[in-house]
DNA sequence: GATCGTCTATGCGCGTACTCGTCATCGAAG
DNA sequence: CTTCGATGACGAGTACGCGCATAGACGATC
């Protein structure tokens, strides 16, 4: 899961992208609006948690210019106190949620988790594929009943490729929404963290939920 | 399907010819403008991705030169952020679709698949001979049920083959939409692909799709 | 300074794409 | 019907690059 926060207030923002990468989030920062907007075209981010008091551009013009393109990714709304009676406005002009600055960190992170839910699988949140679970809630993960420790990292691949089961996820798209911008292309740290799940998840089992399709990509499947 | 990409920024270039790669297409990259529409008005291409900004000729010029030319090959507009006005131009001029730099290679490639679906065979996008049926989204092929396995090259000639059933391939009709430029002429390449799909798809089955039509090429047939 | 997580670097094995050579098949001419 | 050249089928073999595995560098955390 990959998320854009423009934030122009260095402390907050770098504070906000911590709290978030800590929750395995993939997470650009920008602190302008303009470069955020572009930023926001630019790449598929899974979530946008935009503030609306922004040097160079407002968080209401972006929002208004994104959804004119069109693009449906939720966007979470910061607000300062003073500025309450923007917030219907941002709900008008295509918000999903707002929070209130200051606010506690554990109310952002649930808000996140809530918007990228809901987006999601619907459902009750649990991803599962054959006798692999995942909870998003927790980020706990169990195979067999039996319980997987992962880092950050594997976490967030795992996410990503229970969220798209039974389809043919090439690099490119792996690297979009599981690493940020950063990311280095030619490198081969997505086959190493394969890898790495692989040992955690497929080694020692009859049935391998990992496939490799050769020249493509990798695929998360029952068969 | 093959498609000819026209931008002149090379590490640009190279990710867009990659991911298209790893989704099964032949690919031409061409970095200069009068090059590219040389090689545009030359080719057979399924699908056009150029972009606006080039130096020695414009996108803008290259798409309103192959229309004049009444070449009717879909056409995908790659423009920077700052030329957004340029688009209603390029959409006049005959362009089919736009995208906007940079941009998720998700989109490019999701926009890629709707734009050769729509000028093939309409309908779900599945492709279907007797018991052979196709999937483009998943790359998925079976024979009465059965999964058949096949490599890049493999699925990629059999697709052809498919949304071309019933009408006769020469070699020249193949190799150009299967194979990019740096096919060689004077190989038999052809006929070993086409022997290695009749082995995984007409192999022991009653019903032969796959026939030769000697002094002319090949052709997919329930008959 | 020890440990953990992320990422880089590298060597190896194997599958894929392709070449080549030989054999089978077809069609036309005698 | 036989012969012969042209065309295609197909098995064997090769080169190369992809993906895997593993070791280790680096930085952060405690």
């Amino acid at each position: 899961m990959r998320v854009l926060v423009i934030e122009d207030e260095t402390k907050v923002g770098c504070f906000i992208k911590r709290a978030l990468e800590e929750e395995s989030y993939a997470v650009d920062l920008c602190e302008d609006g303009v470069k955020g907007l572009e930023m926001a075209l630019a790449t598929n981010y899974d979530l946008l948690v935009v503030d609306l008091m922004l040097p160079s551009m407002s968080g209401m013009d972006i929002l208004r210019t994104i959804r004119r393109e069109r693009i449906l990714t939720p966007v979470l709304i910061l607000t300062a106190q003073s500025q309450i009676d923007q917030r219907v406005k941002g709900l008008d002009a295509g918000a999903d949620d707002y929070l209130t600055k200051p606010f506690a960190i554990d109310e952002l992170l649930a808000r996140v988790r809530a918007l990228l839910r809901r987006g999601a699988t619907e459902s009750s949140g649990m991803l599962q594929v054959d006798d692999l679970v995942l909870n998003p809630a927790t980020r706990e993960v169990t195979r067999g009943g039996q319980r997987v420790d992962l880092t950050l990292k594997e976490y967030a691949l795992l996410e990503y490729l229970m969220r798209h089961t039974g389809r043919v996820l090439t690099r490119p798209m792996i690297s979009e929404h599981v690493w940020n911008q950063d990311f280095d292309t030619f490198t081969n740290v997505i086959d190493v963290y394969v890898n790495y799940l692989r040992n955690k998840i497929d080694r020692g089992r009859a049935k391998k939920l990992i496939h490799t399709i050769r020249g493509s990509g990798y695929m998360l499947k029952a068969d």
